[in-house]
DNA sequence: ACGCCTCGTGAAAGTAAGTTTCATCCGTGG
DNA sequence: CCACGGATGAAACTTACTTTCACGAGGCGT
């Protein structure tokens, strides 16, 4: 193997196409066809045939594969996947006027879509940075070894109570929700040592909920808040305190991206609580799955 | 009334791998084996030839291609330059343990929250970049001129379908939402031309959601599903279909981030919906928090 | 000027990759 | 039990890629 240039191949990752240009002037005329048409418009080659590239270049395949191994591809076909991802690499990053936060009166639903996408998923992210793991141990603990646990929210963080609720019960534990105050005061005055109330607000203010924390706590509960802002009122009489991060925007948008933060927020103590006592928890999760299942319509398959 | 449903998948650019898993399901055994592969090592997989494949996923040749041919490619280079391009789109994951889906059983309480929050934001974000605007429009305007919309969902989609019908309330549209099938049935009989009727379901089999939607549609409604799985039994009594992406990890994990991403296409609707009379709905929207006002304690003092 | 070498080049042969066809198998429902 | 339809892989087939080879253009020493 006498005549293969060896080019120093320093185009590991990426750069390829810099790579490409930086060759060019040494390559023989035709493979320099080739290569301007690479360079030009990398994407649009790494779609067509070698036949194709040949021909948009005015000449034959087998210079193409000559270009190919002058730039240090062993074939066409790796060439074209590495132009692929490197044209991908490039595509623009997501649209600037997305990011802000509230939308525009003018708003297209694409920009809709990808102005909540992008806080939603802010909100999760900045959730699970800013959430002590500590603390979340020893709600998970508190929760793990409960009695009872009663789960409070009201309105969009009524939901939220309710999963939780639900999750809970699935794995086995004894939780309840209370869509309604007089009922959840009720609970509440049940409590006692060694249960847990976990209330759930996102402002943090929602006197019904704050009320029957208090009531909780009073009875010798251990009481856990979940707020998107660290220090509203909820936050005094919770013995735990789990804090969402999503941004203040509008009103709208903040309480929706603050749901979903809430939901994660949940998720990971359920997830702890099931860790906790894993055998336990997924028995229960199968036997639960496995009463649904009559519900389920047979196959999900379908061709086309 | 064609039988085939608009599906929001525009895989167009992104979330090839997303769009394979969701289509998992509803392919063959031998092309599943092929599709996991696939969606495990997307660069790996761009590399090997169909042969070095189908080998790798114990079927042959052919049904590499048929794989192809299932998640809308033409052929098996395409497949290739898709993924390569994909993989090298994606951005280096945090932390290779998280990434993976599935929680070890050793792991502490900081790396389930990684994980979780990585999910649900992946979810969430992948979720809008294949959500069809121009399906979710026509859906905002079935909605926004509805005369009646009916919202179902069971399970753990039952909150979401739950949280739409009270979003949509709010901002003055007349929305239902039924925890019970009997009741869900009767509503949906009542409904007719013009009546908008969502259905909610991650796996898209659940029985009694699809049966509400058939009988909604037969009585002239027009209906929407929300479900990760295109194919599902659930998109063939849908007018409109609009997918989430969460990826098939876990039956436990995947479920919980396909929640968040069902609550993002929800409230997108919903702020389409909003948009599309932003005046009413503003109203709307002020009155009805004026209304809770009386339930929040004084002094918020957020961050400092 | 002449041969002789070298190099770039494309035609064509050759090989490998991808695609289609078809017979077989297997489960399902009449 | 059989008919049916879908799933599957073997093999035939097509296309894409790679190699070989011969030709022609230029350089260079004689």
């Amino acid at each position: 193997m006498a005549k293969s240039p060896k080019i120093s191949a320093s185009h590991e990752q990426g750069g390829l196409i810099v790579h490409i240009s930086g060759l060019l002037p040494s390559l023989s005329p035709a493979e320099q066809r080739v290569a301007r048409l690479v360079v030009a418009d990398p994407a649009g080659a790494a779609r067509r045939t070698i036949t194709d590239l040949a021909t948009a270049a005015e000449t034959s395949e087998a210079t193409v594969i000559r270009f190919c191994r002058s730039v240090g591809m062993d074939g066409y076909p790796q060439l074209r996947i590495r132009l692929a991802a490197e044209a991908a690499r490039r595509i623009e990053p997501p649209d600037a006027r997305v990011v802000g936060g509230d939308i525009p009166p003018g708003a297209d639903l694409a920009q809709i879509i990808a102005t909540i996408a992008f806080n939603d998923a802010r909100a999760v992210e900045e959730t699970a940075e800013q959430l002590d793991p500590a603390v979340c141990e020893q709600v998970v603990e508190a929760i793990g070894g409960a009695g009872r646990i009663d789960v409070y929210g009201a309105g969009a963080s009524g939901f939220v109570a309710s999963d939780f609720q639900q999750k809970l019960h699935r794995i086995g534990r004894t939780a309840f929700y209370f869509p309604d105050v007089h009922t959840a005061l009720t609970s509440a005055a049940l409590l006692g040592r060694g249960d847990v109330a976990v209330g759930i607000s996102h402002t943090g203010t929602t006197s019904d909920v704050i009320e029957v924390l208090e009531q909780a706590r009073a009875r010798g509960a251990t009481t856990v808040a979940l707020t998107n802002f660290p220090r509203s009122p909820i936050t005094e009489v919770a013995d735990f305190v789990l804090t969402t991060a999503a941004r203040e925007t509008t009103y709208r948008s903040g309480a929706m991206a603050s749901r979903l933060a809430q939901l994660t927020v949940v998720d990971c103590l359920f997830v702890g609580v099931a860790a906790r006592n894993r055998a336990k928890a997924k028995k229960a999760l199968e036997v639960t799955a496995e009463a649904v299942k009559s519900h389920r319509v047979g196959s999900t398959r379908r061709r086309g």
